[in-house]
DNA sequence: CGTATGACTTTTA
DNA sequence: GTAAAAGCCATAC
């Protein structure tokens, strides 16, 4: 599933996208933008939306490994686009990981935005979940 | 092929 | 702080 390099432009986008969105560990959350940038642009935030939509668990059941619940937009809010109970869901799996939510929506970016940079100069952090 | 559609982002007011 | 508009680009049709 994430076994391929989300830079290899051989593979086909969404798996690319999979495979980056795998990289963020529990209690960190990442911006469309951000997946879009190890992809290869931040410009390609709104294609990463369209490929985690094709990860809804009653179209693919073997993706659910994916921590597709890890990525929000560049407010720090989760995305809804008329589906409130993926979004919910979303909500709900974030917390229960330490990433909590203020009444507005509101996540804090600045202490759960997982830096990709860091992850590859430096620090081989352990993956709590996997 | 051209056009439409977004789990988006940034700029501008 | 919020809201609207323009830009974005991989897919779907």
């Amino acid at each position: 599933m994430h076994f391929i390099d989300p830079q290899d432009r051989s593979q086909p986008f969404h798996q690319r996208v999979f495979a980056a969105v795998c990289q963020v560990p529990a209690g960190y959350v990442a911006t469309y933008g951000d997946i879009g940038s190890v992809l290869g642009s931040p410009r390609l935030a709104r294609q990463i939306g369209w490929a985690l939509s094709s990860l809804a668990p009653e179209l693919h059941p073997e993706h659910q490994t994916i921590p597709w619940h890890r990525i929000i937009n560049a407010q720090g809010a989760i995305s809804y686009r008329g589906d409130l109970e993926r979004a919910e869901k979303q909500l709900q799996r974030l917390e229960a990981e330490g990433v909590l939510f203020d009444e507005h929506g509101f996540c804090d970016l600045r202490r759960h935005r997982w830096s990709f940079v860091d992850q590859i100069d430096q620090v081989p952090i352990k993956q709590p979940d996997r």
